[in-house]
DNA sequence: ATGGGGATGTGGCAAATTGTCGCACTTGCT
DNA sequence: AGCAAGTGCGACAATTTGCCACATCCCCAT
């Protein structure tokens, strides 16, 4: 184990990183959290924490833009990008960007840190193509739709030709693991 | 421009390969096509190409089985994942070994070119403009699942996590319209 | 401030869809 | 011949929908 086990959450859900980061604590890691870009540096650079969990969608600046900047700030911190709409693009840029991973919200404390450790052997495992099930690329394609709509359930509904009571279900639900 | 216009293909669709490697040609690339992995590493070994277009499934092995030995051979190597389907999983898999990039066929020439020149990434699945609704798409992930299952029922239902009795009442509602 | 026009969250209930068995038949392989 | 796998279909229960009816909110124009 490291010498330290500060994990940092950012987030501007202040529900959210409370619960997330109970849970956290629950599992003996020393946490911090910061509602915005300038906090998450500041506690970044005063704690070199060794992990971080990053919304992708923080009031206005964007989780994509904090993510250099911290590892800037320590080159070995493992970033968990944490979406509330799958988009392969952004997907593909925070890895690019040097995130560790990438997940879609809402994601469950063993989602999260399953995406922490599940990196050791990325080569080795026998990785296939399997087709997304059905239910995740609803998932998938309902998320990208309700962001284009700017989180308008009624619109998405509509425009997703589904009934906005159906909808309103489905979102309730977990997201489904492939 | 580097020392040499080297484009691999790699892709056991034939015609597809034919395809993009004529439109590529026309765009002063030399280009080297191979439809397994072990033609793209000897190929890749001979002629020490800049660029590759790999496809994620390939008959026996997987695309993302091959990316990391074709880096391994030339570490500068930019390596263009194209993938069937849409998926958040194997696209951040795939920019983790290495891949410069991540499309979903069918990709155009153009969005392959893009894909390989800016850093800015092309939306990989064309949405965005007019949001198929839930229903189509099904169809149309069920369709191609299907056809790269040769037909197969049985098996189709499980790579997609549904019933067979399901698929099979699904098919039958709807014949082959549009 | 007052009243549309939307959006959202819920409950209830009928209608439709799915999940699950079972069974008969065909195919390909040994 | 016998086995494994796939297919089509009927029946029935378990879920999931579609749909309606409120009750709130919020924003905006009158």
């Amino acid at each position: 184990m490291p010498d330290n086990h500060y994990l940092l959450i950012v987030d501007d859900d202040a529900t959210f990183t409370r619960i997330l980061g109970r849970a956290m604590t629950r599992r003996s890691y020393q946490v911090l959290t910061a509602g915005n870009a300038a906090e998450a540096l500041d506690l970044c650079r005063q704690y070199n924490p060794r992990r971080a969990v990053v919304d992708l969608k923080l009031e206005s600046e964007s989780g994509l833009h904090l993510l250099p900047q911290l590892i800037r700030i320590n080159p070995q911190l493992e970033v968990l990008i944490l979406t509330g709409y799958s988009s392969i693009s952004t997907a593909v840029e925070a890895i690019k960007l040097g995130a560790l991973n990438y997940l879609c919200k809402p994601a469950s404390v063993e989602d999260i840190l399953a995406a922490f450790d599940t990196d050791a052997i990325p080569e080795a495992t026998g990785i296939s193509e399997d087709p997304p099930s059905v239910e995740r690329l609803e998932w998938e394609h309902i998320q990208r739709v309700l962001a284009e709509n700017a989180g308008n359930i009624s619109a998405t509904a509509r425009r997703l030709g589904m009934h906005r009571r159906t909808l309103q279900r489905k979102l309730q639900k977990r997201p489904v693991k492939q």
